[in-house]
DNA sequence: GCCGTTTTCGGCCCGACTGTTTTCAGTCG
């Protein structure tokens, strides 16, 4: 049993003591403990061993031998026990926004409601409305949010089905029969929200590819078996789609199966022009039109080898998966003023991290060890400020402590750096959680909008802008507060943000979780033009998740943004020099 | 259930918002 799953049976300990309406601070203890187990730097053997155990802050003797039991036995009567009190579909309800544990509670000891489906039902025979403490406004809005739900089922974050897409690819590829092997779709336009996996594969016997793929283990079901086409569920719940092609057919096939549709149609549209049809196969002659008055101009149709080939058979430079939405990509490869755009490879650091200090899950030490061998030479440290309460937000002494800790361990590295910040929580009215005297302490700070999301478009817009204006404030952090598939972003002028940060020479985030990609890539072009720079932050709570970066930087790309438009791409030298010259500059205004 | 202590009990994070109430409970971040 690993030090995450004990963390998730203390978790769930929590959950079901609240359903029990139990001591708050009893509960709190079991999900102070889960955090705690998680962020532990020691080995799983340790937890065999309670002395050491207790040890750990938040835990004591009673969670210990809990633990205890779970790391020799993989099991415990504790919780065994609290779950049978309940239906395990109960648990399902808290994913509702809206109920908690007291709501759920009460509809399971009145309605006898233990799942999503039965709270349909019960809204739609109004009987929810008629319990105590909820009303008709309540029932509506769960309505609403079941059907939210249900809209969502079948999208998936881009992250979520990243890391499966990337492994069946790989796998298809070392197989001897396969010739050629990608990922096409959405999925290779790095578009945020993916509704299915394509993956194409160039193969002289397709069967064999069809058999490997099929008993894959990352394959859940068939849902249909033909010659060329294969489509089955994967484990994570996505459709994947497998179509095998030759290879001369090859690269007609990945560019029609990459789309977007409108790109596909301004393809074809091209082919028509010079007298040839395009399919997911080939080019081809086209047809006699026998409306059209004068015989279209036939032109011999050149040999296509790769995808290359095919754009530049329609006079085109090859236009990169992520810009393919026929919006603008056209007109430029024409004019051979395509973008080129940023790669990973370009980033030379990153801002915007949390550490155990604040809601983070690894230490300074560790995070630092993380950038370094991602490769980069420098990683600003952001926890959140004191109003984040719920995210263990920094106070003064807290955060200046940091500060220290930060300039301790920058002596002891060669070639990197960690810079101190903040993520500070811009205030309803647009005033900063911190005040300038210990902004002014930082290397950087970033702002960004924790609570108070339902503002008019205007209060929201002057509140953000009101922040932009403090001369400490670096960059502008997840600038619109979405959270994919589950939180629309706030209602906010986003032109009007952009002015602001060309006018203060704020960096806009472009923050690179996948549950965010926030600012998203429709808006970057407009960015761009109005001089605003980008910073590409992964916000991560844990190491791992400093590999976020390649999202954002997908996410760049679709936003038509190359290296000289991103902050991070600058190397340690210039990057400390930007960070003191947007101080500098700004101070004097 | 944990923790710290003026140490074996008493405190433990809190403000905003919403909807249901008619002064507050529940949820969220």
């Amino acid at each position: 049993m690993t030090k995450a799953q004990i963390a998730e049976v203390l978790s769930e300990i929590a959950t079901l003591l609240e359903l029990k309406d139990e001591n708050p601070f009893k509960i709190r203890a079991y999900a102070n403990a889960a955090r705690s187990i998680e962020t532990w730097g020691g080995n799983l053997a340790d937890l065999q061993d309670e002395e050491s155990l207790a040890k750990i802050p938040g835990i004591g003797k009673a969670i210990a031998a809990k633990i205890k039991e779970l790391a020799s036995t993989g099991s415990l009567k504790y919780v065994e026990e609290l779950r049978a009190e309940f239906p395990a579909a109960i648990l399902e309800l808290f994913s509702i926004p809206g109920l908690g544990a007291k709501k759920i509670k009460a509809l399971y000891e009145q309605l006898k409601i233990s799942s999503i489906e039965q709270l349909r039902e019960a809204c739609a025979s109004g009987r929810v409305a008629r319990l105590p403490g909820f009303g008709e406004t309540t029932q509506e809005k769960l309505c609403q949010a079941i059907e939210q739900r249900s809209k969502h089922v079948g999208s998936f974050q881009f992250g979520q089905i990243a890391s499966e897409a990337e492994a069946l690819r790989a796998d298809l590829a070392a197989q001897p029969d396969a010739l050629d092997v990608d990922l096409a779709g959405s999925y290779r336009r790095r578009r945020e929200i993916v509704r299915d996996v394509d993956l194409v594969v160039a193969a002289k016997k397709p069967e064999t590819i069809t058999q490997f793929f099929i008993k894959h283990r990352l394959v859940e079901s068939l849902i249909a078996q033909g010659s060329t086409k294969t489509s089955v569920r994967l484990r994570s719940g996505i459709q994947c789609d497998l179509r095998v092609v030759s290879l001369a057919e090859y690269p007609f096939a990945l560019n029609y199966f990459t789309g977007s549709k409108e790109h596909n149609i301004e393809m074809r549209s091209r082919a028509l022009q010079r007298g040839w049809t395009l399919n997911e196969y080939r080019l081809a002659p086209a047809p006699p039109d026998p409306a059209a008055r004068k015989k279209r101009s036939t032109v011999k149709i050149p040999r296509v080898r790769d995808e290359a080939g095919l754009y530049r058979a329609l006079d085109l430079d090859f236009i990169p998966p992520e810009l393919r939405e026929n919006s603008g990509e056209f007109d430029a490869a024409e004019k051979h003023s395509l973008p080129r755009l940023i790669e990973r490879e370009n980033l030379r650091g990153t801002f915007h991290c949390h550490t155990v200090a604040s809601d983070g899950h690894n230490t300074l030490e560790e995070m630092a060890r993380a950038a370094q061998k991602l490769g980069l030479e420098y990683l600003g440290i952001a926890e959140h400020s004191r109003s984040s309460v719920q995210a263990h937000g920094l106070d003064k002494a807290k955060l200046r402590a940091q500060v220290a800790a930060i300039r301790k361990l920058n002596k002891t590295f060669n070639g990197f750096r960690l810079f101190a910040g903040v993520e500070c929580d811009i205030l309803r009215d647009g005033s900063l959680d911190f005040e300038d005297d210990i902004l002014s302490e930082l290397d950087f700070a970033v702002a960004s909008v924790h609570s108070v999301f339902n503002l008019s478009e205007a209060e929201m817009t002057r509140r953000i802008t009101r922040a932009l204006e403090n001369p400490f404030i670096t960059i502008l952090g997840h600038p619109t507060g979405r959270l994919l598939l589950k939180r629309d972003a706030y209602v906010v002028d986003v032109p009007a943000l952009l002015d602001a940060a060309a006018a203060t020479g704020t960096w806009i985030e472009l923050n690179a979780a996948a549950k965010r990609l926030d600012l998203d890539w429709r808006w970057w072009p407009r960015a761009k033009q109005k001089g605003v720079k980008c910073v590409i932050n992964p916000d991560a709570h844990r190491t791992e998740r400093l590999q976020d970066l390649s999202l954002g930087v997908g996410i760049a790309r679709k936003g038509w943004l190359t290296k000289s438009d991103v902050m991070n791409c600058l190397p340690l030298g210039k990057i400390e020099a930007e960070l003191a010259r947007k101080r500098r500059a700004h101070s004097r205004c």
